[in-house]
DNA sequence: CGATATCTATACCAACGAGTAAAGACTATG
DNA sequence: CATAGTCTTTACTCGTTGGTATAGATATCG
């Protein structure tokens, strides 16, 4: 693969190497099924097709991967994880409670327009196995907690305004979600610009005030 | 089904009466199939289960139907017709842009919490076939122009703020889209109510003003 | 009554795709 | 070198399900 002019390319690994190439592969896999499963749908992804994609067969997946339930829970555990970061490095900011959430939801925003993020909103609760299916609901159950903390803190600083938190969370969350199924990674659009538009329409509401 | 004292249950139809008994065996399969299709997901819900749900046979439905992304295809468009029809009577109202606006994002909002409108917002594009994509497409993309031009009536008439109208029509309706994925019609919620909260939520916006 | 159209069920087919068994290639290690 | 462990392929099983052929039942109409 690599032609890296540094490392003659020995043919043996350590077992240490061998360990980071297995990760890197499963890695590969779910880059892999997570564009199809997002592109197609789950149901309409065979893992064959992955498999083909990555110039492999089947059993490499069920090699790294038990089987195609966890395929797909991996690919929404990644994109869980990454708005988990989020959500703590928004908490650990300075200023006031409307900018720390402002400063959440631009990044929840733009992982709902990356891979895994997308696969996360894309995927039904019913699609996932009633063990992952539950897992997966108390994951997302811990960011919605902590989106209405960070909610509930700027309602204690005087900062903003949200008689309902949690229909306040809800109607952020829906709004920051939907990218995920518009949002085309290949036109012109900007993550970054997108999400920090959207925060600003929802932070400022819609009614003009002159 | 019907004990109807006024009108003796005479076994001999009219062609009418059996033109209508057509149209309501109709509906009642695409009922049964919208409500299986939103709980367990398009295509973990075989036909035969659909059927079986209303206590007949797989032929029947393709008797009625043609296949089944002709069923789900049925279901969306009903539910898209509702709410051009919101639309539609939006747009006939008295007002400010803002306020004709309101009004259609609560019917908006409450026609997402309801079966065939949970429909339209849980089912993908890459889910149905072809043809009925391309129709699919269209009639979002109807609905979209007409959200579209609402706000812009607003900005014309300087009751709203909207600098970027393509994206605050994104905004607004992926808010109101997500109910199809949250709302528990057997929960304590009130659909009206819940539409009423956060349509104010996203024009008021979050930031407080004293 | 006989012919035709509508409606429904039984029984079936074909395809697809998840998952597995088994075996071969390669690597590491005693 | 031999043995064990890892990685990958070929070739298969098997359940599910969309869709259909056929035939029987019922009703309508000439």
């Amino acid at each position: 693969m690599s032609l890296d002019p540094e490392i003659p390319p020995s043919p043996f690994r350590s077992s240490q190497e061998r360990q980071k190439e297995r990760i890197l592969k499963r890695q590969a896999v779910l880059q892999a099924a997570v564009r199809m499963f997002n592109e197609r749908g789950f149901h309409a992804t065979s893992l064959d097709e992955v498999a083909a994609s990555l110039g492999v067969t089947k059993p490499v997946i069920y090699h790294y991967l038990g089987n195609k339930d966890q395929v797909l829970f991996e690919c929404v555990r990644l994109g869980l994880s990454q708005i988990r970061e989020a959500a703590v490095a928004a908490r650990a900011q300075e200023g006031t409670g409307l900018n720390r959430l402002k400063a959440f939801l631009r990044r929840y925003a733009e992982i709902n327009m990356d891979d895994f993020g997308r696969c996360v909103i894309r995927t039904g609760d019913e699609t996932l196995s009633p063990e992952s299916r539950r897992e997966f609901r108390a994951l997302k159950g811990e960011i919605d907690r902590e989106m209405r903390e960070v909610i509930a803190e700027g309602v204690a600083d005087g900062s903003l305004h949200a008689p309902d938190v949690r229909l306040t969370a809800f109607t952020l969350a829906g709004a920051l979600n939907w990218p995920a199924r518009w949002f085309n990674p290949e036109g012109r659009d900007d993550r970054r610009e997108v999400a920090a538009a959207m925060v600003e329409i929802l932070c400022e509401g819609l009614r003009c005030r002159v």
